[in-house]
DNA sequence: CGGCCTATATATAAGGT
DNA sequence: TACCTTATATATAGGCC
């Protein structure tokens, strides 16, 4: 139903932030693998829930340590 | 404008890789950075081009390395 | 927390500039 | 590589389990 557009700012109700947190996080780990596939690459993600919890996503089945080196260790002329 | 749903596997030609790429990385940090309003939550995302240049995301103005200093001392009990 | 549902909002593939 | 257009695919709010 998707009521209205919904500002870009910080969901009061606890409980709301909950709910949307856990819906959209669902969706930005599915479109970071549907890049790393589509595109060949190397993406990490992140995530800690309102209450703390961690969600990761890394691709090509690397361990996010592997790809944390990389951004580590990349050099100057690579980086934006 | 956008004929058919598209496979989800790597895409062969490389201009067609990076141009996508280049698309929906923007979609993933743009997303990355709605979550993080809306739920108010620390995330980092980090992604390598198909030419192996580095985008990156971290929420609330944080630098990455604090939000992944996070990530690397975060007790087993709040991870997945 | 995670599914299911569905009306709407958003993202995006191509093509061209 | 970035930007514009537009037809279509996808994501999502809010309700309810």
């Amino acid at each position: 139903m998707n009521r209205g557009k919904g500002k870009l700012e910080k969901i009061e109700k606890l409980f709301g932030r909950q709910v949307t947190y856990s819906k959209r996080k669902n969706g930005l780990m599915k479109k970071a693998y549907q890049v790393s596939v589509l595109c060949d690459v190397q993406i990490a993600v992140v995530s800690f829930s309102p209450g703390g919890r961690l969600s990761q996503f890394s691709s090509h089945n690397k361990r996010m340590e592997e790809i944390l080196e990389r951004y580590a260790n990349l050099p100057d002329y690579l980086r934006d």
